[in-house]
RNA sequence: GGCGCGGUAGCCAAGUGGUAAGGCCGAGGUCUGCAAAACCUCUAUCGUGAGUUCGAUUCUCACCCGCGCCUCCA
């Protein structure tokens, strides 16, 4: 969703980009009673962890709004779905929809409910509900749990009401784009349809973006097969958040994608195969002059990278289009047929690219330096693997530093003085940084 | 059982009615004091069977395998 953010920005429209957060539901009342603490404590800590996680991953933040601050809305918004008959009150003080009195119900999972019976597989009588597919939208509160006074009762919000209210309240009656990941189709944005347009009479989302699952080893991600991680758990692995981030990319959002060690090691090569290509091209020593050639190959990329993504979001060729781009171009860079004035459209080739992959520009380091740090302070430090540990601490060398050493090391290797030069080399390696000797000169980056 | 998605080289993965992008890994080569980077070459009868078609990996049907949803878990 950050990539399509990007992509619609970078296409030239003015984006509101919203995000809700479900900071109450039974699971994280009952956890944070559990804990002992309110339930605004208990979800900071899981937004907090999630927007550092997201932020690890170059995801742009978006506009973020949470369920516990829309609740007289949420309550106001009841309040007319009773109004006009489509929601009902309970005994005990819930409130449900009435999805008889919707009969599209089922067009965005594409589920014909004609043909079910009520009560043939729920018990209908559980809650009192007038059908068993009627879902809450408001809960009577229990003894001991979070709840808020509202002019429609105590009680505390169902799940799909805070992304309907929240939503009209960001963004109006109807708005463009709702996303979301595959999981949610159904029931959930079933449910925000329902209840959204049959208050307002007019279409909610024009359109619905909804992301596939990924596995991971080929296996469905959960918790009890052991293969389910965290960004920082993969971080801590030693792998950077730019490998992550270029595996999660390299397929479409349609598709379901294998997450695998394999892949992160992959992506990683990827990557840095293109920081290569880029740190050749801001460092190439070139004649003067335009090569019509290169021009075209730089303006042909653009082109494939846009039409890959106008095309359903289409990653995978957006991302073999740059890398045609990079060989054609290290190929002429080998031949010198690349001119200085051809170099400003291959970067910004690479920058449009960029800006909608994100991978490009950081070198991992300060957010890896950020999740050591929170590792250190969590006592999961041992889990950190020794690169990564080299890699957060190799900050030392400052760029002054760096060039002595080299210029040292150049020094060593004009009077043919190898071991010297060796050792220098190795010194500069074991701080992470690589040393490249090219026909332009020496030049060097840290890994 | 119902609805939907997918099975493409060692791995990841696009795509098209006219014999298949890209990346990773591997092998060989060029360059190089070493290393790194880069480039070149090599590796696929597109799950199985049948059908439609001049021609199918691409369309249809059947089958096998994998995945998701069908539940007040968000």
């Amino acid at each position: 969703m950050d990539l399509l953010y990007r992509f619609f920005r970078q296409s030239g429209y003015d984006v509101r980009y919203v995000m809700n957060i479900t900071d109450v539901d039974d699971k994280i009342i009952r956890n944070a009673a559990r804990d002992g603490v309110s339930v605004q404590q208990y979800t900071a800590k899981y937004e907090q962890a999630f927007l550092e996680d997201s932020a690890a991953l170059n995801i742009e933040r978006p506009l973020l709004v949470r369920a516990t601050e829309h609740i007289p809305e949420m309550a106001e918004f009841i309040g007319k779905l009773v109004e006009k008959g489509l929601a009902y009150r309970t005994e005990d003080g819930s409130y449900y929809f009435r999805i008889a009195k919707f009969p599209q119900y089922g067009k965005l999972s594409k589920k014909d409910f004609a043909g079910m019976e009520d009560g043939a597989r729920v018990d209908v009588d559980e809650y009192e509900k007038d059908s068993a597919r009627d879902f809450a939208l408001w809960k009577a509160p229990k003894p001991g749990e979070a709840s808020w006074e509202t002019p429609i009762g105590r009680g505390r919000p169902g799940w799909h009401i805070e992304c309907s209210v929240m939503s009209m309240a960001e963004l109006g009656p109807t708005f463009d784009l709702h996303a979301g990941g595959e999981d949610l189709i159904f029931p959930h944005h079933e449910n925000e349809i329902a209840q959204s347009e049959s208050l307002t009479g007019q279409p909610f989302a024009r359109f619905w973006f909804h992301a596939r699952f990924l596995l991971v080893e080929g296996e469905k991600m959960s918790k009890s097969l052991g293969n389910f991680f965290t960004i920082r758990d993969l971080v801590l692995k030693g792998h950077k958040p730019s490998s992550i981030r270029w595996l999660l990319t390299s397929v479409p959002y349609r598709n379901q994608l294998n997450f695998t060690f394999d892949g992160l090691k992959s992506a990683a090569s990827s990557v840095e195969k293109l920081r290569n290509f880029r740190f050749r091209l801001t460092s190439a020593q070139l004649i003067d002059g335009a090569n019509p050639t290169i021009a075209q190959l730089a303006t042909e990329t653009v082109d494939r990278i846009k039409g890959a993504l106008e095309d359903d979001l289409n990653t995978a060729q957006a991302q073999a289009a740059v890398f045609d781009m990079a060989r054609k171009a290290n190929a002429a860079l080998d031949s010198n047929e690349v001119r200085k004035d051809d170099v400003p459209a291959l970067l910004a080739a690479l920058e449009k690219f960029d800006e909608i992959f994100g991978v490009l520009k950081d070198d991992d380091q300060s957010k890896i330096k950020t999740i050591v740090e929170w590792a250190r302070t969590t006592g999961r430090e041992k889990e950190a693997s020794p690169e990564l540990l080299e890699i957060a601490g190799s900050v030392q060398l400052s760029d002054n530093q760096i060039n002595e050493k080299i210029a040292e090391m150049e020094a060593a290797r004009k009077s043919r003085n190898f071991k010297a030069s060796d050792a220098l080399r190795a010194e500069l390696t074991s701080a992470g940084i690589v040393v490249e000797n090219t026909k332009d000169g020496v030049r060097w980056k840290r890994k």
